[in-house]
DNA sequence: TTACGTCTTCAACAATTGTTGAAATTCTAG
DNA sequence: CTAGAATTTCAACAATTGTTGAAGACGTAA
């Protein structure tokens, strides 16, 4: 196994640099140079493996993603079925959806901050966002909004989808880890510190949707 | 005060093109010579004025950044003074934060937007998050969440802190307009409807932040 | 060993990058 | 109007960019 792993070593290591550096700088910030160097290969093996420098970056973002969606479908049904047949609470919704991102003993690797560091960048580009994000993690997320709905009767659509807005702005901003909240709080809390980031963020996301089922409820009472 | 005008023209123009082109592919997607283009002037003119690339971007940032500041500090403490001599309503902090940034009549100028992209860029990035919005905002931040707290009596700091890191990744991510919030609701929401946006927002926002204080009662009373 | 396909490096390319010094233009004060 | 300063353009630089074709090294099966 040590021999299959030797095979496809520089091809790993390649994604991983790539990973890392475009996670850190950006993809207009890496050169297939700084890439090559800290992978240790020669910079046309790049090219050789993936094309051009676009499709590295894709190759990066594609070999995570199923792994992700798959871990939190497997939550979010488990989640479901717990509750069958009623719809499950909010908050365990919320915490289907980020607790296998933090909670799992895999995703302490640096490998995995790279690539939250990388998702941050690519759901902030006013460039990518509208579209990579689609691409990669749609699937997962209607099925995530179907289940969140079923728990939220009553609640306009919009205030759903500006809600899952805010939910994904947090958790973006966490992924990105800038060590601003560090400075800000004087290291009370530290941005690379991700599942104490996911207890916080889920109580005051669930708290954010709850309300809408008490705004609701209000409104309906004044017609 | 046309002449007063034109003196500055291509100075102005030339900080215009940055801000706008920075804000949509980064600072490292952007090449003088394309801001140069977009400003209608020579390459050179922008290393006259500015001096090298980086300076260029900095410039940029700091134009409106004071401008931000003082209007989000004249609404908030207008806010304290109005509750005065008690501390005001979670809500209404919020909103004081948020909709200086969304209601004025200027900052509906694609100006503005663009500077609210680039923000976005810059808080997002592990390279700069950490820094340049501490440099730029911090002052008027640190007296937002002192205000935020006399409003959560017996609220840890640890939460509050978090609190505003969701709030500001809500904030981020509805400056960075990238349409993903329209794909992902058929268009029932528009990511560059940002008054919209920000009454959701704070709603949401101030609803995650209200849950803390009946949270930390509930704490105080199993002791 | 031999031969062959895969993987990796080497060397070089044309294009583009930020920056600069000198020339040309415009503005302004006397 | 004129001299001098500020602004703007022109032309060019050395360095770096992504990419490529040929040459070399490696693993594997006969």
């Amino acid at each position: 196994m040590a021999a299959e792993n030797k095979k496809q070593d520089k091809r790993e290591a390649i994604l991983n640099a790539a990973e890392n550096l475009f996670a850190k700088h950006g993809y207009d910030g890496v050169t297939l140079r700084a890439i090559a160097k800290e992978a240790g290969v020669d910079v046309a093996l790049a090219n050789y493996h993936f094309g051009p420098k676009r499709d590295l970056f894709d190759a990066v973002l594609l070999r995570r993603a199923q792994i992700l969606n798959s871990w939190r479908l497997e939550a979010l049904e488990a989640t479901v079925q717990k509750a069958a047949p009623n719809p499950p609470e909010v908050k365990d919704i919320i915490r289907a959806y980020f607790e296998p991102l933090f909670k799992r003993s895999q995703v302490q690797e640096p490998g995995w901050k790279s690539y939250y560091a990388l998702i941050a960048y690519v759901n902030s580009s006013p460039e990518w966002g509208g579209t990579l994000m689609t691409q990669f993690f749609d699937p997962m997320i209607h099925r995530f909004l179907a289940v969140l709905k079923t728990a939220l009767p009553g609640v306009p659509d919009k205030s759903v989808y500006w809600g899952y807005h805010c939910l994904s702005g947090a958790l973006t901003l966490a992924f990105a880890q800038t060590g601003r909240i560090d400075h800000l709080s004087n290291d009370l809390c530290k941005s690379d510190d991700l599942p104490d980031a996911c207890d916080y963020i889920v109580d005051f996301v669930a708290a954010g949707f709850s309300d809408m089922i008490a705004a609701s409820e209000k409104e309906a009472a004044t017609l």
